[in-house]
DNA sequence: TCTGAAACTGCCAGGAG
DNA sequence: CTCCTGGCAGTTTCAGA
């Protein structure tokens, strides 16, 4: 069930409306779209099905609920055999305060997104939890000054692109 | 409206579940923290009032909408005055592959992570429309080779903090 | 607690391959 | 002719006051 599923020009207003706004109620969705509501909850569902849709997920505000540093961390190891590559990951995933650790090409093995509460503790997260552990060759982190933009998801052909 | 909310432990848990699942409904909502569905219904609206709730969004499939390379660039501009910063900012806010756009402190000034549809179309982005923009002095790029963490939103005490 | 609305399930109709 | 997709009607459940 990996093939590229084919979607109609429907499907992609479907998946736009639901990106920018996950609870919206199925009639307001199949009135946008210019169905009725059964047909769109029947292409909901199999979108769902099909993975196209993963999850909906409420945006919570980082800074209401105590997180206000974003950093990112560009991480080096010493081995990059691939059994090291997933020691790493299997470490850092199970850490709370990474939010997403990205394997990339280049002299860089992984940028990792980090959150944190406040300085002091993301300095003992960053010298506790990550330039100790194993394998780990240097990381160099940068705070985030501002974030100017961070929409969700993708853009989708035919709908506006974004929320966020 | 910037101060920090007080949010007692049920807030919290209606939280890391609206993150972990948008569309649960309300009684099963209210029924997973303890409430019955009115006072939950009613604490739901108020943590959308306050903007602890930003929204609800889709978690989308970037691969099944076509979006199936992840790069992030590390960009320096020759002049960091506000007012450069502010027009580079402005330049990538209208471009749709730039999904975040995050000011850091350091040599580097920009991190973009951004989407693209396959390499042709990402060089021709990059060499085009970031490169070529004005006042930018270096980009650096890197694909992603695998994603092994991508968790939506922030960690909720109390909660599962995930999500996708 | 209560009312209107939405979610969801049949079944049927029409159009394209 | 058959499959696919949309529409209609009825029941159950939920949202919201």
């Amino acid at each position: 069930m990996n093939r590229p599923h084919q979607l109609d020009q429907i499907d992609l207003e479907i998946l736009a409306h639901l990106q920018a706004d996950g609870r919206m109620t199925n009639v307001d969705l199949a009135q946008k779209v210019g169905l009725t509501a059964p047909p769109c909850l029947r292409r909901v569902r199999a979108l769902e099905e099909a993975q196209v849709i993963r999850g909906y997920h409420a945006d919570l505000s980082p800074g209401d609920l105590g997180w206000s540093i974003t950093i990112f961390a560009m991480v080096s190891l010493k081995s990059q055999a691939e059994e090291d590559l997933k020691a790493f990951e299997a470490h850092v995933a199970g850490l709370p305060e990474v939010r997403e650790c990205h394997m990339l090409n280049g002299e860089i093995d992984f940028i990792l997104k980090l959150v944190a509460r406040d300085l002091p503790s993301f300095q003992s997260f960053l010298t506790g939890k990550l330039t100790s552990a194993p394998n780990v060759a240097s990381v160099k982190t940068s705070l985030t000054i501002r974030t100017s933009k961070s929409l969700i998801g993708v853009p989708v052909q035919g709908g506006q692109s974004h929320a966020g």
